[in-house]
DNA sequence: CTCCTGTCCTGCCGGC
DNA sequence: TGCCGGCAGGACAGGA
């Protein structure tokens, strides 16, 4: 489920926690996720602040003043509940890991599908290890701009959604923003890679940054009342303009003028979902021609 | 290198 | 109602 603007929206949310109390152990209640976590973890972090708390692409860091931390990814269905000390404990189906902090706090990580996963990292290093160092640019960081996504596309002569999902090309974007940033561009989602150069790249990081931008404001405003979304964070209502669309109309829809024009020939318009490396992707045949 | 397929795991939803 | 197939926001391994 994540892409960069959930899991945005989970580091700032973690962060106060971290920042009101140092962790007083982590309780693992199940090690079999994508990846086991490794087992020296908890002893690294147990009765140890968290000192910097970054985002990488989809990933997570917290490191403790040492250098040892942990590394964090949601997966495809893992959620992130915040406890403060006042609140009752609960235990849900697939919480598997939590971090109890010394003011008896609590941070509870719930992922069904064991996607995600949880390691240690060190801060000396942890940028020239897996999967770190091939990881390309932050989308929203300053030195994204048109010409560095033309630099990562050329020799790409895969579609450019599949291209948006590689993280070593842009680090963060998964399946809904690199259909919405796809759709904002005008950019058809099969046209090769590194075809999508100049004006059309600059209007692509424009639109990768812009969604994902609005996304984490739209989150932010959640954020703030991540108690009445039952202690979750990071999950809140989209308004997409394509994704999971398909047959309806895009906001700025021309599809009306050209199913008049193509009536003797009965196409169908409309946004349409069609199935690239495995994945669906939705686009609007009219806007992104 | 890049590309492509299969796989990990559980839950939900629509169709019969 | 119950069962079953298909699908889900990610990432990796392995082979071409």
């Amino acid at each position: 489920m994540p892409e960069l603007p959930e899991v945005e929206i989970v580091k700032r949310g973690l962060e106060p926690v971290f920042a009101r109390a140092p962790i007083a152990r982590l309780e693992l209640k199940r090690k079999d996720l994508r990846a086991p976590i490794p087992p020296a973890l908890p002893k690294k972090l147990a009765g140890r602040p968290i000192q910097t708390l970054m985002r990488r692409g989809k990933y997570i860091l917290g490191f403790t003043p040492g250098g040892p931390g942990f590394v964090l990814h949601l997966g495809m269905s893992g959620t992130i509940r915040i406890y403060g000390p006042q609140d009752p404990p609960e235990a849900r189906p697939h919480d598997h890991v939590i971090w109890h902090m010394q003011d008896g706090g609590r941070i509870v990580l719930n992922d069904p599908r064991r996607f995600g996963s949880l390691g240690l990292v060190h801060e000396e290093n942890w940028q020239s290890v897996a999967p770190f160092h091939a990881m390309g640019p932050e989308p929203l960081g300053n030195g994204f701009n048109g010409k560095v996504l033309a630099a990562q596309l050329l020799g790409r002569i895969s579609p450019i959604k599949i291209a948006l999902l590689d993280q070593n090309i842009v680090a963060g974007v998964g399946n809904i923003y690199a259909c919405e940033a796809l759709y904002r561009a005008g950019i058809n989602p099969a046209r090769p890679a590194a075809s999508v150069q100049g004006e059309e790249a600059e209007n692509l990081a424009s639109a990768i940054r812009d969604v994902l931008n609005a996304a984490i404001k739209v989150g932010g405003s959640t954020l703030r009342d991540y108690k009445h979304t039952d202690g979750k964070i990071g999950y809140f209502q989209h308004h997409f303009a394509v994704y999971d669309r398909a047959g309806s109309r895009c906001p700025d829809c021309r599809c009306d003028a050209e199913k008049n024009a193509a009536k003797n020939t009965g196409e169908s318009r409309g946004i349409q979902r069609i199935i690239q490396g495995g994945r669906s992707t939705f686009y609007c045949p009219s806007r992104q021609e």
